[in-house]
DNA sequence: GTCTATAGAATGATAGAC
DNA sequence: GTCTATCATTCTATAGAC
């Protein structure tokens, strides 16, 4: 076998093993959402990916490795959606494009904002140093961004912490509670139009609630 | 021992277990709310109570009994609360309440109010038939009542049900998410100040962005 | 009613064969 | 790398003394 097959073969092991690795992921992400840390086990996680809980530790050495690394997946993919409000220096433009950001988030990835909302309330015993240091410098400079449209006169003046929050809350919403809203929609998911006709609404009235008439 | 004192004693060996019930229950949604349904032991909840786990087996037959128990008080009390909002037939007097009301509810019971985000995103399997029954019923009523205010044109046209769910969600996230707000106001929890200026921006943004000028 | 002790089941993690 | 078998721990729940 040649050298250049060696590494063939070699690169080929590696992608399976990243694959695998792949798989367990998004296995975890879903058991962890829906059963909590505790509820979920090694041997649920095991058998939807199709393996022996071993196999498993074999990957991840223990359950909280795992779970840390599926909260490393939901705040990277969260910060991306977040740059959103940079695109553009017009609050109209920039919290549309946040919130349809964010909705759409809550929409193809329910199960990474259910992880992070059952971390929080657990009291966050992963992830207290990602929200004192990466959290908080994310707002601190949006803040000023949002105080700097304020002073402007290109918003009514709001505390701008308190309007991310409502954003964060209104639409992650559409993710945590999926199943009360579903239950409530008579057992059925929400429509592609029904979802977009909550995000507009949101958008809708957060905008109205913010913006001059003249805007 | 006359027939009135053996009625004391009996009177106020009811009310010591009322007590006592009462002391588990208190405790027991707040190990709920902290740790999860799986997380909470009962260890730990007679921990806390001050009893050995089998006496919480005496007042409660099982873990799932003492949870439901939780629930239904959680659920009694939210929709005290949510009574607020039949107070009066003017949107920016109902609603005022009734956000007013929600934000009393998070700041002064918050593990009632994780409790039932812990439900919820687990599937809500111990509470599905409050969802459709009691929830849905409350919904339809107030729905209704938004509904008519958009048609006698005291409130700009949105779907009633969104709006619901938007005060749901920036109310309940002050509880829910209270540990990452700490976190992100330097580690100290609001002051009642800083909360009543959450519920005042609240308010504003959402009135703003539903009424017309003129109102 | 209250407690100690323990049964019986489930879990995280690992050893060791292949 | 993958699997079976198993250990050590922890949990719910109960038995039984007081």
């Amino acid at each position: 076998m040649s050298v250049i097959a060696k590494k063939q073969e070699s690169s080929t092991n590696a992608e399976r093993r990243r694959r695998g690795k792949e798989l367990i992921l998004r296995v975890a992400e879903e058991v962890f959402a829906n059963l909590g840390f505790q509820g979920a086990t090694m041997t649920e996680i095991g058998k939807r990916a199709g393996l022996p809980k071993a196999n498993i530790h074999y990957y991840f050495s223990s359950k909280a490795k795992l779970y840390q690394r599926v909260i490393d997946n939901v705040f990277t993919v969260w910060l991306k959606a977040a740059d959103k409000f940079d695109d553009h220096d017009d609050p109209r433009q920039a919290l549309t494009a946040y919130i349809s950001a964010k909705m759409e988030l809550a929409r193809s990835r329910p199960n990474g904002s259910k992880v992070w909302a059952n971390e929080i309330i657990r009291g966050a015993p992963m992830i207290r140093d990602y929200l004192e240091t990466h959290l908080l410098d994310w707002c601190i400079s949006r803040e000023a961004r949002i105080q700097s449209w304020i002073d402007r006169g290109m918003m009514r003046p709001v505390n701008p912490r308190y309007l991310l929050y409502m954003i964060w809350a209104s639409t992650q919403h559409y993710a945590d509670f999926g199943t009360q809203i579903t239950v409530l929609n008579n057992g059925e998911a929400l429509s592609d139009e029904a979802f977009d006709e909550a995000k507009n609404t949101l958008i809708d009235v957060i905008l109205n609630g913010l913006l001059y008439e003249s805007n």
